[in-house]
DNA sequence: ACGATTTATGACAACGTTGTCAACCCGTGT
DNA sequence: ACACGGGTTGACAACGTTGTCATAAATCGT
């Protein structure tokens, strides 16, 4: 009793500035509200025996603070970790989220890690990331494109000092640790070979508005048409979204023009596939009147009528990598190279083809 | 120092009966090697400052009794957690898994509980599900198809006492759970709507070998025929493998027949794509010459030309459901209809048509 | 031979919860 | 007044590690 006893004369809660970056525990919780921890516990755990008014009392402050309990004392003190697993086979048509998952989780395994997921969605909201890393306080965290793009996400995780890894950044900084493929060198590579084919007029479909691949295939391509000679012709930019729909899109404004290009180079695959379909809506032959080249090499590459060419990008790698400088990191080890770029690699399938 | 010197003394370590079913501890390590807790930490660790002799009997003894160190102590003790988050934004395009894994994820949530990917592979091995289940102490595991039908792994976690929840799973068991969609009925109300529109002669290209649904609109398949009676041949019935090339190929050979059907079902929809090409190819007209029909509604359906008419599986509900099964079994409640069946929904797009 | 390092080791506290159990409170029936 | 009993509460142990620190043992320099 002498506890509760004692915590219930101190009362009106006051912070101590020692406590200043200890999180809140279940102790500040009982101090506060003037009970012991087993009680706090109880009303956390929805048990039975607490009186309507402590319970309240109680949720009010732990909302105020709030406090999240800390899951491995849990796990520990109740024998149940609290966490459930999902065993999941990616089919291989899935592959780029296969090959980053792959990354990431094997260096996990090696490294004794687990591997804590978290669904993204367009617009994640910070807050919701700060929620998830309160309530697992994972170690690190990895973000792959575009959710690494949000400077409130990236804002909330420094203020909270967990270290983050990105794949893919659209703002290259020296101080943040990511991987990114060389898009601009990958894509004046592209074009040199569709140079050497004899094109002169290359419509361009680019990616995801803000998204960092977007800029510097873009960049690319600007490069290439300045160094090599291509006409240039702002009508032979058009917008995309990385997704087939705006590939079709795409592709239809480009052969809508007074004079359309003899090559179309896709941000993506998905993309260079709805430019694919798009050309055969209007009875052009895929490579013959019209060559068609994608980015990342995906599962639909090879699964579009002519196959396509385009340029693969080394994920996997790059996710190791990526979470092999976040353990380092955690490790307090010094990361020599932050910044990392992976070279591409052109696949040459069958939509891209010499101007006849 | 008394601890070290008692537990020297003990040497030749005997298991205790009483301790059967507790897990190995880092005690239990340290009685038998007859040194400290903290010397087997080290070596663990790997530390300095232990001798190589008594690195080498504690890594042994750690071998011999598989010890895993207990996650959450380790978290607790060492003030950190040893894991790290993943937030992973899967692109629309890959949305079976993104609708498995926000099912899941979502439950997880809102019942405050973690969850832990492991990836699998065409044949994880029983002995690495092991492994991860020590390693990370999840106390139950999603087992989505095909992982769920390997009879090696549902009996590893039988014997570890760890429950699980299959979606999708072959062999239905009535006191596992299980949710799956009503593949036998979807099948036949897919084959009632072929009928309905004048087709008599039904193609059918089968899934992955020994994959639950494969099995079950199979045996749809059949059904339908014998109850609607549509042409009765086995020579429409070709293997396939839930990938675009098996679809490819399977059309290949029911448009090669002598009389080739004028409607192909698709045990999902990568293979109808699969099918569509192959239509092409021999410039057949889908849906004028050709239907075909598949299974899922995947991204995929909307890409192909013509637009796929598809059996939607309600991934989503699945996940959630499953999830929610297997947590109200953690928390010792009593599941009523553990194995649940779900409906499919027909989407009519454009790739099935009456017969002429 | 002897103090000064360096190596090696263990005792013990700490981490933040939950589980167990004793005990207090208060209304009820006698 | 008093035993009884269920609702309510808190003290304390337990969970299995790692961190801290004291100290013993081995090695080194003189």
């Amino acid at each position: 009793m002498t506890q509760a006893r004692a915590l219930r004369s101190a009362s009106f809660f006051t912070f101590k500035v020692a406590d200043f970056l200890r999180s809140v525990t279940i102790k500040d919780i009982a101090l506060a509200a003037g009970v012991s921890i087993k009680t706090v516990s109880r009303v956390l755990n929805r048990e039975p025996y607490v009186r309507d008014t402590i319970r309240e009392r109680v949720w009010q402050l732990v909302e105020q603070f709030e406090y999240q309990p800390h899951p491995a004392a849990r796990s520990l003190g109740g024998r149940r970790t609290y966490s459930i697993g999902l065993i999941l086979e990616v089919p291989e048509t899935y592959s780029y989220v296969k090959r980053l998952i792959d990354g990431v989780f094997d260096v996990c395994e090696t490294r004794r890690y687990s591997l804590l997921l978290r669904p993204g969605h367009e617009a994640l909201k910070a807050a919701e990331v700060k929620k998830y890393v309160r309530q697992t306080r994972v170690d690190g965290v990895i973000l792959p494109a575009p959710i690494g793009d949000s400077e409130e996400v990236t804002r909330t995780l420094t203020e909270m000092e967990v270290p983050f890894a990105q794949l893919s950044p659209r703002n290259i900084r020296a101080d943040w640790m990511s991987a990114r493929p060389n898009d601009e060198a990958a894509c004046r590579e592209l074009l040199h070979e569709i140079y050497a084919l004899g094109h002169r007029r290359v419509g361009f479909i680019k990616g995801l508005r803000g998204h960092g691949s977007t800029v510097r295939r873009l960049q690319g391509y600007w490069d290439s048409v300045n160094e090599l000679g291509f006409d240039i012709d702002p009508n032979l930019v058009v917008d995309g979204a990385f997704d087939f729909e705006s590939g079709h899109a795409g592709a239809m404004a480009l052969l809508n023009l007074q004079e359309p290009p003899t090559v179309i180079v896709a941000s993506n695959d998905d993309m260079a596939h709805g430019a694919i379909v798009a050309a055969r809506e209007r009875n052009l032959s895929v490579p013959n009147d019209l060559s068609v080249v994608g980015f990342d090499d995906s599962p639909v590459a090879k699964q579009t009528f002519p196959s396509l060419t385009t340029m693969r990008q080394p994920i996997y790698e790059m996710a190791q990598a990526l979470t092999n400088m976040l353990l380092d990191k955690l490790h307090g080890l010094d990361i020599q190279e932050k910044v990392r770029e992976y070279s591409c690699e052109l696949i040459r399938r069958d939509s891209l083809k010499a101007l006849a």
